[in-house]
RNA sequence: GGGGUCGUAGUUCAGUUUGGUUAGAACGCCGGCCUGUCACGCCGGAGGUCGCGAGUUCGAGUCUCGUCGGCCCCGCCA
């Protein structure tokens, strides 16, 4: 029988420990704590419980010699919420729970409260993972009290955490910059709020803070950090979702270099924490053209070396015409050596070959070398001494067995197909039990602009970053030859961050305002308020951006940073707890001067 | 916008290839027994709109089409 409801929370159940706190060292000491029931194990008379809170588990146990509190304590079910008044005794050592922390004790209950009863819950909440993703997404409160997620969002606030206090201490400011912004027309596409005051205009949700960030600088803040939320409407990815956490960073009067330092110390704080952080290298550099030549990716993941080389000269006059011509019409030939590819079956050949098809190659070459000798479809194209020469390019033999895995054809197909080929092979055979190691680098000197098709340029990346000063004088030939002062961080093969030194002058800005097609009048129109800025002092500057839950991903261990966001959004950017989006009121559009039309069918 | 994959008990899944008796298992849930469990054990029980809609068929969880939703990817994305 429940007693009469109680709706407060009475101040003598205040707590004087959390569950995971209690050791030997408490035995006989009365206790009051607090927590969720994981389970409840019933032996005729005696029962046991396990409490939970965030700091771990405790057994609770209640014997037959009184009835009343037993036969309350026996009606508890998981995910009930209550509190509870007893002794810690030390358990007999038969006893013990060496699994557990708290194993070596257990609490004679005394006095129970219960503050709430559960529902049967959706799925187990102390199970590791087995619901599905969309049950954990609409009861997000019990999967959030999931072990794993309570460790995962502790690891997030860590990150936060330490990333303040080390930006703080180098003398860096955290600033807060608006979320309701002027649309910037370039980029992502952008969350638009609508005006009641002012109908028919909008603002948009930042993508980034990016200009507030750069005006900052010139209004003096030398050294700026915002953990700044950033939204984008555009697909989702297991890595990508619509409002995401970067670390945003800005300096002035730096290089690339004084932003590397920076962004590297921090780094390595907080992933190697303060007293190993002195003992790593630094990290290694590479220009994006050495990047999409060496590894096909502008993102390299240097877990495993397994590096693409460039054998079109070998192939120039080749006998084999597919590759010979490929070469003449400008493009490369490239491969690939891969020892372990020596074991590999026709199907598998026949799937890496439908791989880089997809790629966009033309096909896969292979030749597979070993002690029994060398078969390859090339070899009777290739005249005289010609696949000796491919065998010592790529350093392989009858001693030196190996698979060599080529493509012909343009340099953005080869650099593609190849790349994805070199990550594939890499994180299948080669990776293996090696998941907690974290492989950074500095991809940099990326181009500036990219041709756009039906002529013209656009921004490789955004349209304030410095060029380098040796490229300054393509800008008007050749922009596509200019590169700038841009770099991306790069770990396991994941885009940790980027970012750029600035231009600070408005003629410079307005220039390459020009080169993307923009006139003077729409730059006055978009960024005015930038180039105005710049001319009433703007200081040389530059930053960064930091993927915060990317960051925690990688150091977690996931592949998913919807793990270690509180409430994400699903892959059609849907919360399924509340049902966000959600139709509104005719009433309230009105206001907003916004009228629904209705698609058809 | 496109490709792939999944959707069956509260949950995780089997059954779908080859349409055919009453749709199964484990966990969970409910009832009973048990004084040292901690993945407790034993006995019994309840629980199903096979995502939804249409079609083919004597007959559909199973085949076809459409649709909704989850996940992965391409495009897109500081």
């Amino acid at each position: 029988m429940e007693r009469s409801v109680k709706y407060h929370y009475d101040p003598k159940w205040k707590r004087t420990h959390r569950c995971g706190e209690l050791g030997g060292a408490d035995t006989g000491r009365n206790v009051t704590i607090a927590g969720w029931v994981k389970k409840v194990r019933e032996f005729g008379d005696l029962t046991f419980l396990d409490l939970w809170d965030r700091t771990g588990l405790i057994q609770l146990v209640v014997e037959a010699s009184q009835p009343s509190l037993h036969r309350l304590f026996v009606s508890l079910r998981a995910e009930d919420v209550i509190a509870c008044r007893g002794t810690v005794k030390k358990r007999p050592p038969e006893m013990v729970n060496l699994k557990m922390a708290t194993g070596e004790v257990e609490i004679v209950v005394e006095e129970i409260e219960i503050f709430n009863r559960s529902e049967v819950p959706p799925f187990n909440v102390s199970d590791q993972i087995k619901a599905s993703d969309d049950l954990r997404l609409r009861y997000r409160y019990l999967d959030l009290r999931r072990d794993k997620m309570q460790r995962n969002l502790e690891l997030r606030h860590r990150l936060a955490l330490e990333t303040r206090n080390f930006l703080s201490r180098q003398g860096f400011l955290e600033i807060e910059t608006p979320m309701l912004v002027k649309r910037t027309p370039e980029g992502a596409r952008d969350y638009l709020v609508p005006s009641r005051l002012q109908p028919g205009k909008f603002y948009a949700l930042p993508q980034s803070p990016q200009l507030y960030k750069q005006i900052l600088m010139v209004a003096g803040f030398d050294r700026y950090f915002q953990l700044a939320r950033c939204l984008r409407d555009e697909d989702l990815r297991a890595d990508r979702q619509p409002e995401h956490t970067q670390i945003d960073i800005e300096m002035s009067f730096v290089t690339e270099e004084e932003v590397f330092a920076v962004t590297e110390s921090l780094i390595k704080e907080l992933f190697y924490g303060e007293a190993d952080k002195g003992r790593r290298d630094p990290f290694p550099r590479i220009d994006y053209e050495q990047a999409m030549s060496r590894y096909g990716s502008d993102k390299p993941d240097l877990r495993f070396e397994l590096e693409i080389s460039d054998c079109s000269k070998l192939f120039a006059e080749s006998g084999f015409e597919a590759f010979a011509s490929a070469v003449r019409q400008g493009g490369v030939v490239r491969g690939i050596s891969f020892p372990p590819g020596t074991a590999f079956s026709n199907n598998q050949i026949k799937k890496l070959e439908k791989q880089v098809k997809s790629a966009g190659a033309k096909g896969l070459a292979t030749v597979k070398v070993d002690e029994t000798g060398l078969s390859s479809p090339l070899d009777k194209f290739l005249g005289g001494d010609e696949m000796d020469r491919i065998l010592s390019f790529f350093e392989a033999g009858t001693g030196n067995p190996s698979l060599l895995l080529l493509v012909a054809g343009s340099r953005e197909s080869v650099e593609k197909s190849l790349g994805d080929l070199r990550l594939y092979l890499g994180r299948t055979y080669l990776l293996k039990g090696r998941n907690d190691e974290f492989k950074f680098l500095w991809v940099n000197r990326f181009p500036l602009f990219l041709p756009v098709e039906g002529g013209g340029w656009e921004p490789a990346h955004h349209i304030f970053s410095m060029p380098l000063e040796e490229d300054i004088p393509f800008l008007d030939q050749d922009p596509g030859r200019v590169r700038g002062h841009l770099y991306d961080l790069v770990c396991n093969g994941t885009e940790l961050g980027s970012g750029s030194i600035r231009i600070h002058r408005r003629e410079l800005q307005e220039k390459l305002f020009k080169i993307i097609g923009m006139d003077q009048a729409a730059a006055e129109r978009k960024f005015g308020f930038l180039l105005r800025a710049f001319e009433f002092g703007g200081p040389p500057h530059g930053g960064i951006a930091l993927g915060l839950d990317r960051l925690a991903m990688i150091i977690g261990g996931e592949s998913s940073i919807r793990d270690y966001i509180a409430f994400p959004k699903t892959q059609s950017a849907a919360s399924l707890m509340e049902e966000a989006p959600s139709e509104v009121e005719e009433e309230i559009l009105r206001e907003l001067h916004i009228r629904i039309e209705k698609e058809e069918g």
